[in-house]
DNA sequence: GTTTAGGATTCG
């Protein structure tokens, strides 16, 4: 007990079973008035567990004192014994269902001795089954069992198997994956992974041909990481998968015909994917676990078969097929990711950047020549048919899962939410009053003046008089204009020049003084920007800020009475000194010291996904409907396009059921109102679906 | 404390 004693390092965790509690003849200030005695005579017994550093481990089988596991290298095995091993894997199979009662995974490991060991592992339990995810993983076995098979050793499960799983590159953390609640992990432990890991980088070659759909050619067996979009049900012996990677296979790829209705999976998503998804068709055995997997789930599809085919009626149109063949062969099946998987990782990235546009615009070749070989129902119109489910589309984060709206209002504020509801309801419903200027300054939102508010400056203005003194300028000419009958009231127009000279009208700048919303409005058609203006004493200057302070074309640009800060028209004169001035609303804004007003679409979804129901804003400057807030107000072809998109989101006299599905992000925030805490939902990175447009 | 599978591609 000595001994053990002395092995014991500082701030090593210590239990000890079977000491007596006794009176401390030493106690002081210091010490306590009691202590525990401990005498292997009297049956007790210490466990030490040593400090680690990465993960504080106990183990609970482990025997007394110093659980230093014992670990044979494998040219050390013996046939009928129990033993501790470590190994790089070499080649496994996924864990499969078996015809008996468990999973089974085989794996073949190595280590320094160049020996390997072929294990052959069960269990009713997926989970406690080794996390092998590619060769050059390292795992630990505790309490396998050695025995002779065809005259090799071979490893097996016997009571109290448990492994632990390493990822196997080097430098990367060393984190095990395991099953097991509690484990001993030393330092020393560490170091022996990180031995083997350089080992197994020069000793064993991974033959990967390329992990990605973009890589695929028409002959080869490779490992595909990806996300499953879509499955269903194609016979007894064969399923089908829908996945993604993220890259574009470069070739034309089948497409299995399935009934829609039996395709399980986000059909919009899978509609939008289209180009960028392959179908695998996986068989037998595998059927079982394919029909298991969770859309959405992050797949590791090992020996997936890419084959050339053609079909009969085209033979010289050809196309890849995927399969996954029957049997476990070369370790065929598929295995389920976590979301923190590093590769998962580089896959979300992969297919965050994927440019979904590109595949949408652009029909490739593979879903056009391949409609052909559908007879009775091609794959548009079918796409169409999902399509009709749902009337939005996400332009970011497909990967995430949908989170149902009764959780959502179960949680707190703020977070980010994938969701699939229905439109209850909307306000406003006269779409014009959905119609606001925000200031992205002060956060404010007011209500668009009407053409009547500018009409009675205009009027007001027109009532004072010019001043000549301020016509002709060296950065503009003025011209005046008499009007007919309308006593002294005169119109003053000042072209702003560029290099000296007058451009072509419908790249010229003007400044008016003394027009009308009739005659402004007939300006505007012709000139490229109107600023109206009065005069004063000293010089021209901009109206109330109540009027819009540019007008181009029928887009009237207002500025934020709060946070502007009026500089003189003078200030134009620099950007009128620009080599091509661009007229751009934004730079005549920042020139004049205003700060522009945006017009956005701001409306109040109510949806419903049949587990709650919740209300979510939607802010929107030209994303969503695809309709820019700034033209709808003078646009009929416009408003009767956002009229047609909300009459079919949310059809009048329609019930719930008969709705479309609508996919949307929304964030949760916190609002203040008062005293009192809100929260409130607000809908991004969504957009209407092309269709419905 | 049984059985399963026991590495070694392709019917579809």
């Amino acid at each position: 007990m000595e001994e053990n004693f002395s092995r014991l390092f500082f701030k090593d965790t210590i239990v000890v079973a079977g000491f007596k509690v006794a009176k401390s003849l030493s106690a002081n200030e210091d010490r306590h008035c009691c202590h525990l005695e401990v005498s292997e005579d009297a049956g007790s017994t210490i466990y030490i567990y040593p400090k680690t550093s990465t993960v504080t481990a106990l183990e609970t089988t482990s025997m007394p004192v110093a659980p230093k596991y014992t670990y044979t290298p494998l040219n050390h095995l013996k046939g009928g014994t129990i033993v501790n091993l470590y190994g790089a894997v070499k080649f496994f199979k996924p864990p499969y269902i078996t015809k008996g009662t468990d999973y089974c995974s085989v794996i073949t490991i190595v280590d320094q001795s160049n020996v390997k060991l072929t294990c052959t592992l069960f269990n009713g339990n997926l989970d406690a089954l080794p996390k092998v995810y590619k060769v050059r993983d390292i795992v630990r076995f505790h309490r396998i069992k050695i025995r002779e098979y065809n005259g090799q050793m071979q490893g097996i499960t016997s009571i109290g198997f448990a492994s632990l799983t390493f990822d196997g590159t080097i430098g990367a953390p060393i984190a095990p994956r395991t099953s097991s609640k509690q484990y001993t992990f030393t330092e020393e432990e560490q170091k022996t992974i990180e031995e083997l890991r350089i080992w197994a980088a020069s000793n064993l070659s991974v033959s990967e041909p390329t992990a990605k759909l973009s890589g695929a050619q028409p002959m080869m067996f490779f490992d595909l990481t990806c996300q499953l979009v879509g499955k269903a049900e194609v016979d007894g012996s064969s399923f089908l998968l829908k996945v993604w990677d993220g890259t574009k296979c470069p070739y034309p790829s089948w497409k299995v015909l399935v009934e829609a209705s039996d395709l399980e999976g986000d059909k919009a998503l899978i509609h939008q994917l289209r180009n960028l998804t392959v179908d695998i068709l996986v068989y037998d055995n595998h059927v079982q676990l394919a029909k298991s997997l969770k859309v959405g789930s992050f797949l590791r599809i090992y020996s997936v078969h890419s084959k050339q085919a053609s079909s009969e009626n085209q033979p010289d149109v050809s196309y890849i097929e995927f399969h996954l063949h029957g049997g476990t062969c070369y370790g065929r099946g598929i295995r389920v990711l976590p979301e923190n998987n590093p590769d998962v990782e580089v896959l979300k990235a992969l297919m965050d950047s994927a440019n979904l546009t590109e595949s949408q615009n652009v029909e490739t070749v593979s879903s056009m020549e391949l409609d052909s070989t559908f007879d009775n129902m091609s794959y548009e119109s079918y796409a169409e048919r999902c399509q009709q489910l749902s009337v939005t589309v996400l332009t970011d984060h497909q990967y995430l899962n949908d989170t149902p709206l009764n959780t959502i209002l179960n949680s707190t504020a703020p977070q980010h939410y994938r969701i699939r509801a229905k439109l209850r309801t909307f306000k406003p419903q006269k779409l014009y009053q959905s119609v606001k200027l925000y200031c992205s300054k002060c956060n404010s939102l007011q209500e668009v003046p009407d053409g009547d508010d500018f009409d009675l400056i205009l009027r007001e203005t027109a009532a004072t008089l010019l001043n000549p003194e301020l016509h002709n300028k060296l950065w503009y000419d003025s011209a005046v204009w008499d009007t007919e009958n309308q006593g002294q009231r005169k119109i003053a127009v000042h072209f702003v020049k560029h290099d000296e000279l007058l451009q072509e009208p419908e790249n010229t700048l003007i400044m008016v003084q003394g027009g009308m919303l009739k005659e402004i409005r007939k300006l505007s058609r012709r000139f490229k920007c109107i600023i109206p203006v009065k005069s004063t004493q000293e010089d021209l200057e901009l109206l109330d800020l109540s009027a819009p302070f540019l007008l181009q074309g029928k887009i009237w640009h207002y500025g934020c009475k709060q946070c502007s800060n009026l500089k003189t028209i003078q200030s134009l004169s620099s950007l009128a000194a620009q080599e091509q001035p661009s007229w751009e609303p934004t730079e005549i804004a920042q020139a004049l010291g205003i700060e522009p007003l945006q017009y956005v679409f701001v409306m109040k979804f109510t949806l419903d996904d049949g587990t709650g129901s919740l209300d979510a804003y939607l802010f929107d400057y030209e994303k969503f409907f695809q309709i820019p807030a700034s033209e709808i107000l003078t646009s009929n072809l416009l408003q009767e396009k956002m009229e047609m998109i909300m009459s079919v989101f949310c059809p009048p006299g329609k019930k719930l059921d008969d709705l479309p599905w609508l996919e949307c992000f929304i964030r949760s925030y916190n609002v203040r109102n008062g005293m009192e805490q809100q929260v409130c939902y607000q809908i991004f990175d969504t957009m209407v679906a092309e269709d419905v447009v």
